[in-house]
DNA sequence: CGAATTTGACCCGCGC
DNA sequence: GCGCGGGTCAAATTCG
């Protein structure tokens, strides 16, 4: 969470007037004007917007906080009722294979009491399990049920269920049975451009992404739990497009800082591309509208 | 040709 | 006990 709070005070103007208006008043001052006066008007219009992040942001952590407040009373009502979770366990062999090795306990014929012990350790570790849900803003039109987190997933099984017309996937992680984290990806019943990604259990191992730091996947800013820990509780779709596009600025501010502050023509490309690549991205645009219908519900909400 | 994905079959918990 | 439904397995298929 602090994590997070952290990140409503990064800096999310886009920066677009790095030297760009100290060259052209040195070329062509009769275009000038109206060139700085673009400027400043596009400066204006991205601070509005990054003070508008700000504000969402600081909404979203009140939010937060009233959840996790929410779910800490909720639990401890949970633990006086002692009726053991109805779900049915996951019996897969990774269970058994990851009790066993963590018990030291394996290639041992199984036992009625082995058996026993594995059910009540798989139980506890159900229980220990943190299970979230992350919603993606998508197209509509995308059929697939990919959902780029930055982790590696191999798909085990697809499912239509009763609840929801849309199919629902499955996903291990791809270093299973070393991590053992699933993921469930279905469309919103409400909202068929909403995937609903449900994660069980913890990555223990580093995001692959990570590595390859450039790439424009919907890289998470973590919001509550572990760093490797992608999903939170309740993110809003809007937030989470917000959040990718903080992130995408920020990996496109420091891809060249040196060439930004010596060489005017590699600024211009450098702003030029930039630019586009933010106009061309899916995600900058998601963001944008996702905070400008964000900002304009806000003043709804307090003119009423 | 190996890896990844698809998909029908199967398993198991739960409600009736 | 039986049927339903969610979850998983594994053979078949597709893809790079």
């Amino acid at each position: 969470m602090d994590q997070y709070s952290s990140s409503s005070l990064v800096d999310t103007s886009l920066d677009l007037t790095i030297g760009v208006t100290r060259m052209r008043v040195e070329e062509d001052p009769p275009q000038t004007s109206a060139l700085v006066e673009e400027l400043n008007r596009v400066s204006a219009e991205n601070k509005k917007l990054s003070e508008m992040l700000t504000l969402m942001c600081d909404n979203y952590n009140v939010l937060r906080k009233q959840l996790v407040e929410y779910e800490n009373k909720s639990n401890m009502t949970e633990r006086d009722q002692t009726s053991p979770p109805k779900k049915r366990k996951s019996p897969t062999r990774d269970d058994a294979f990851s009790s066993a090795v963590i018990g030291g306990a394996s290639e041992s014929s199984s036992t009625d009491q082995d058996e026993y012990l594995c059910k009540k350790q798989r139980e506890e570790t159900v229980v220990k399990e943190k299970v979230s849900r992350v919603y993606y803003k998508t197209e509509a039109s995308d059929t697939t049920l990919v959902v780029k987190d930055g982790y590696q997933w191999r798909k085990y099984g697809q499912k239509v269920t009763r609840d929801n017309p849309s199919p629902r996937a499955y996903f291990k992680c791809a270093c299973a049975p070393i991590c053992s984290v699933k993921k469930k990806v279905q469309r919103s019943v409400e909202d068929q451009s909403v995937l609903v990604a449900t994660y069980e259990g913890e990555h223990n191992h580093p995001m692959p992404s990570q590595i390859d730091s450039n790439n424009n996947l919907n890289r998470y800013i973590s919001v509550g739990g572990s760093p490797t820990e992608p999903a939170a509780a309740n993110r809003s779709s809007s937030l989470t497009a917000a959040v990718t596009t903080v992130d995408l600025i920020e990996s496109k501010k420091v891809t060249s800082p040196t060439s930004r502050i010596d060489f005017p023509e590699v600024q211009k490309l450098l702003v030029e591309q930039m630019a586009s690549s933010l106009t061309k991205d899916p995600n900058f645009t998601a963001a944008l509208a996702a905070a400008v219908t964000g900002r304009l519900y806000q003043q709804n909400q307090t003119k009423k």
